[in-house]
DNA sequence: AGCTACTCCTGGTAGC
DNA sequence: TGCTACCAGGAGTAGC
């Protein structure tokens, strides 16, 4: 599934094509994907308008738009399960599952594509009113080790759900999750407000590479979903050391990779290098 | 505050 | 082989 570092890069592949140019028309054949903005006013809203940067949010891509120079609010896309973004030449066929099609002025196209109908590219004239809440960058400098150590003893919260949670940390998905918690030895169930400072800074660490190691290898593609704009798998699933590993043996102990399910969400962890917590003992009362 | 359940979708696959 | 039933999953929402 698309997650931070499969969106950074699609975010550096689509960015080239698309700077600078002026979105000249555009047609739209799932009208959901606008997520509630109306075909004719999404038309008006990017039709004439040119686009000035295309950064990346947590798992959002903000399009940043403009008019004769000055701001025009912004596009915010997001891939969910299935979404994929090309810049391909004007007679380039998106397939089935082409959902917005916007045309450039130079002859080429921006292609919004998406099996699965979860993906949404909304015109927002604020593009903070959809992403203004999210969690700090896990890879910027504004995330230390001191903050997340803050944040996370000032919630009460299982692990797994609140990486999960992007106003904790914003960019973060299942499979990350899961393979951060490895690499940590921390298990999803411990409680954020119990971990030793130790224990917070290996989950920072653990965190930062497993996300600078998958931007490298352009994200994971162990199904036929996830591809970058050029068409190519990531290559990230070889280093799974966890993830879809089910039944296999651990890769630092052996033992076999266990999957349970948190918060509805299928879990892969190694159940001796990640000790279950402790279920605390109630305080005894006593007799004053 | 934090948890659970439900919704949106469809391709892939387990099970018969 | 061919069919059905179920599953995965990010985020928003509702309810406890």
């Amino acid at each position: 599934m698309p997650e931070l570092p499969e969106v950074e890069t699609v975010v550096r592949l689509i960015r080239p094509g698309l700077v600078g140019r002026e979105i000249t028309s555009s047609s739209v054949s799932w009208a959901r994907t606008l997520g509630g903005v109306g075909k004719r006013r999404f038309d008006r809203a990017v039709v004439g308008a040119r686009v000035r940067g295309v950064r990346r949010r947590g798992k959002y891509i903000v399009f940043e738009l403009e008019r004769a120079g000055t701001e025009a609010g912004a596009l915010v896309g997001h891939l969910r399960m299935s979404g994929r973004m090309h810049v391909e030449a004007a007679d380039w066929d998106p397939g089935a599952h082409g959902r917005v099609r916007l045309d450039l002025d130079d002859g080429r196209a921006f292609h919004f594509i998406d099996v699965r109908k979860f993906g949404r590219l909304v015109w927002a004239a604020n593009a903070d009113s959809i992403v203004g809440n999210l969690g700090p960058e896990p890879l910027s400098e504004d995330f230390t080790l001191p903050g997340f150590v803050r944040d996370l003893h000032e919630r009460r919260r299982q692990l797994k759900p609140l990486l999960l949670d992007q106003e904790f940390v914003a960019g973060i998905g299942n499979i990350y999750a899961d393979e951060s918690l490895f690499q940590a030895r921390l298990h999803p169930l411990r409680r954020s407000d119990r971990l030793s400072r130790g224990e917070a800074a290996r989950l920072f660490e653990a965190i930062r590479a497993i996300l600078r190691e998958a931007i490298e290898r352009e994200g994971s593609s162990f199904d036929t979903f996830y591809r970058t704009p050029t068409g190519q798998p990531g290559s990230y699933q070889h280093q799974f050391r966890v993830y879809g590993r089910d039944g296999r043996p651990c890769p630092r102990c052996e033992r076999r990779i266990a999957k349970i399910v948190v918060g509805q969400r299928g879990t892969h962890l190694c159940t001796r290098c990640q000790p279950a917590p402790r279920p605390r003992r109630r305080a005894i009362l006593r007799a004053p």
